[in-house]
DNA sequence: ACCTGAACACCGTTCAAGT
DNA sequence: ACCTGAACACCGTTCAAGT
């Protein structure tokens, strides 16, 4: 009994950029960003490394594409409404971001690299939009908004990107170690800096011990409110 | 008249992690990081390929020990008790790493790779460090530093490595484009900005024409003024 | 102890040739 | 129009062999 339905059984797809930049994704998420080859690639998708240049121009362009296809999940994914206010919002796509970040633990090094190459692409202008929105929502002056939602995005960016540490080092140690404890690489780190140089590192080293029982979501969503303390400052008159 | 000198003319030292991580950096900022490779750093060095394994585990230890040396430069550069209050002195670290960026297209994707790779190596705990002393100069409560110093660091990384672009992409475009005028640039984002679709991004398109005249450290020095307002809002008693 | 450089196992990318 | 797959010009890394 051979189902039959509409939509084409995937058996044999033509290939098409979308279906590249999906299981460039998957490649990503499986074999990490060593693994990401045309030829392992193409074999997935049963054809020759040449055939992906038909799609796609080249590497630049397919991490580019995979970053963006795993950023525009992560933003829509926040359910528009949902939140009560500007401010939860501003959480919801950020927590959202970073929990991405979790999942796609090459996501963290591509963000910075597509930022800082490619600004005018399309990965910039979700994340800042969606920010961006709530800074208005939240009655900042528009003369404000620049410097509102860029403060939010970088400091979403960079602590996305280095709390996704410990999946990222999971995976470049192979699969064996993929479910490394999340403590256990706390641990490495505030064991790391409490080995520091007492002299030349003593904030450092009286901040370590804080890092080795964080919750990480927290102390990520603690940065966020600091950030969003900062905004609201700007509704006060200056001095 | 050779002139003598109690240090060796340099004309055949041993090689050492040194000059071997001195030379990198040079080869990185002159080619750009795809420019960086074994066999031109040996020919810079007037060896062979594999002399550097003697010194250096591999590439992923070079490029750290090269971000770590510009870091530690940055940072240093800074004369310490030259700033009026704490907050100027976060502002001098912040625009120390900013220029640092600016003199080194590749710091910026280095330092993601770095933090979010091996943040138990040195290069976060510098940057943590001469952020972090300022944190408690301000007289943040303990409980607060981490979360603090997090805030400014994530900024700072975030914002030095967009800002960065200009000369990064100058430098991938080849030596001929070095000097690619930042306000080309800027326009180039812009113009992107407002050729989006007014549905999607419309916070996005309204701001455009902010990032097209506007002055990078300014901007700057204005996202962290925010995260110190934010900072200075944790001393007043929450609600 | 430190360096040499050929060799290995890969890469991204191109392109004539096919359908 | 789209795909194939061999070929090209590289890589990082290793390692026997030298000094």
């Amino acid at each position: 009994m051979a189902p039959r339905s509409r939509r084409p059984e995937r058996r044999q797809e033509p290939l098409s950029r979308e279906r590249i930049v999906t299981a460039a994704v998957e490649l990503l998420d499986t074999a990490g960003e060593r693994g990401l080859t045309f030829r392992a690639l193409a074999e997935r998708l049963a054809t020759g490394p040449g055939a992906i240049y038909w799609h796609i121009t080249g590497k630049a362009e397919l991490l580019g594409a995979a970053t963006d296809a795993v950023v525009a999940a992560a933003v829509t994914a926040e359910p528009t409404g949902t939140a009560d206010s500007p401010e939860d919002a501003v959480r919801a796509v950020a927590l959202g971001l970073f929990d991405a970040t979790e999942a796609h633990p090459w996501l963290a090094t591509q963000l910075a690299t597509q930022l800082s190459r490619t600004p005018w692409g399309t990965v910039a202008p979700r994340i800042f939009e969606s920010l961006g929105r709530q800074v208005r929502a939240m009655g900042v002056s528009e003369a404000h908004w620049f410097t509102a939602a860029s403060a939010l995005m970088h400091y979403i960016l960079g602590a996305a990107g280095q709390n996704a540490v410990n999946s990222a080092s999971a995976a470049s140690a192979g699969p064996s170690g993929r479910h490394v404890d999340r403590d256990e690489f706390l641990g490495t780190v505030s064991t790391a800096w409490e080995g520091l140089d007492p002299d030349e590192y003593p904030f450092t080293r009286a901040v370590a011990d804080q890092v080795r029982g964080h919750d990480d979501r927290e102390q990520f969503l603690a940065g966020i409110s600091l950030v969003l303390a900062g905004i609201a400052a700007l509704h006060r008159p200056a001095r």
